[in-house]
DNA sequence: TGCAACAGCATTGTCGACAATAAGCGCGCT
DNA sequence: AGCGCGCTTATTGTCGACAATGCTGTTGCA
């Protein structure tokens, strides 16, 4: 997506985590699904070793839930979670774009504009192919991430929590139908980053994040009052008797 | 601290990591000191496995950093990310208050008080003694960041970026010198929330963390000047010819 | 004398096997 | 028949050994 032209992958525990990372973003390891070392090395071709060090670093992301001695399950946010985690990045994101507003260069300014444009144009071609516009959706929130050239936030938030965002579109099967309000929110926090508006830019931000949770929160509240509470999977955790 | 009475480790690496942590974090293992796995088992009494579990862990927890087949050392903050440190805490503490003031319930804020009342006698009884003072601010914040009742926001600073936030004290020698300022902007947070302002709650602990950055930031920058950009320690890479 | 290739060494990556723990199941008892 | 106990089995945790990679000191050559 940026810098890594070549994948670079210098050892098998990180290639698996990627290919893992992949299947669970992707949908193809549906959430809930239980996972077993024996199970993946197997299918992999590789010894538990490496697998369990990718298992690791997929826990650590967020995307499998590990508990000693019983196993690891793929991540199935809930509702709950999924809220809790438009919090953390209302908070996150808007002083991203604070700090983008402060140290983004005119070239990066550039590349945001030229992603929003695409975005628009992709958006003309395919009136409600939601897949895209949150592919460029997140795009956008990436590069203004990345501009803040705060490294500690770029790898909260870029190398964990959007992860589970990614997830969290497969699994609720996501793309609120609120195109054109999202693009003129774009449209105005890169105005306002290009103009040094560092309190501008953090509340717009701050606004466009609560806005999409707001949506999701409205679109899911009456299929979670139907869905009972949801006891299907039990939270996999260590009978205690 | 919290909910743990019995330790209940229940594996090895967990041990492990623990003891690890605790180490790096209390500067018994100085930041930039290369760490051999062999080494460390040998020291610990265990295999490399469980070992290596434990590293990984620490590398998530942004306590050594790793590079494939070179090695690992304890990570040495630098000025730059200290203060990006700062920022992050920023974003996501002034989430948590406006949370808290949401969401704390009667008796947290009780306990939060108690801090406080505790924290204030024993300013009293050691003048000075800054460690005691910056342990009991961290478990101010703590309590804040749990009053937020959002796990995920709990596990980002609690189980991930406070760990650093000690090892900066160590690593900087710290306890700013601005120890009365600090109990009456604690208190005023404490104020807002137990009154409901969410706004005020978020704006008073924004400002609070703010002010602890400005004043590290002032008070390191002469030093990081005559440092000459610490060359000491160069950052642990592949050589590339 | 300086540089470059080489060999040796240390460290990390990977593997298969063994031990420990917990879940599931069948048996016997009340 | 219902319930509790112990066994079986599958899975995870741990270990030691081997292979691969990168670093380092030396040696040979220009």
């Amino acid at each position: 997506m940026q810098d890594t032209p070549v994948p670079e992958v210098r050892t098998l525990a990180e290639r698996v985590f990627n290919q893992l990372q992949d299947a669970i973003v992707r949908g193809e390891l549906a959430p809930g699904t239980k996972i077993t070392e024996p199970g993946l090395a197997k299918t992999y071709g590789i010894s538990r070793g490496p697998l369990r060090e990718a298992m690791r670093r997929l826990e650590t992301h967020r995307l499998i839930e590990r508990v000693p001695h019983v196993g690891a399950r793929v991540v199935k946010l809930t509702m709950r979670e999924l809220l809790e985690l438009f919090d953390v990045r209302e908070a996150m994101e808007s002083m991203a774009a604070r700090l983008a507003a402060r140290h983004m260069t005119a070239e990066e300014i550039a590349g945001l504009r030229e992603v929003l444009a695409f975005h628009e144009r992709q958006s003309d071609l395919s009136r409600g192919e939601a897949y895209y516009q949150r592919e460029g959706d997140l795009d956008f929130h990436y590069r203004i991430v990345q501009g803040s050239h705060n490294r500690m936030l770029m790898t909260l938030l870029c190398d964990d929590l959007y992860y589970l965002v990614r997830l969290y579109r497969t699994q609720f099967s996501a793309s609120g139908a609120r195109p054109r309000r999202a693009f003129v929110e774009h449209h105005r926090i890169v105005d306002a980053i290009e103009a040094g508006d560092e309190e501008l830019a953090e509340l717009l931000m701050r606004r466009h994040v609560s806005a999409s949770r707001e949506n999701v929160a409205k679109r899911y509240a009456a299929v979670l009052e139907q869905e009972a509470e949801q006891p299907p999977v039990p939270p996999l955790q260590r009978k205690t008797p």
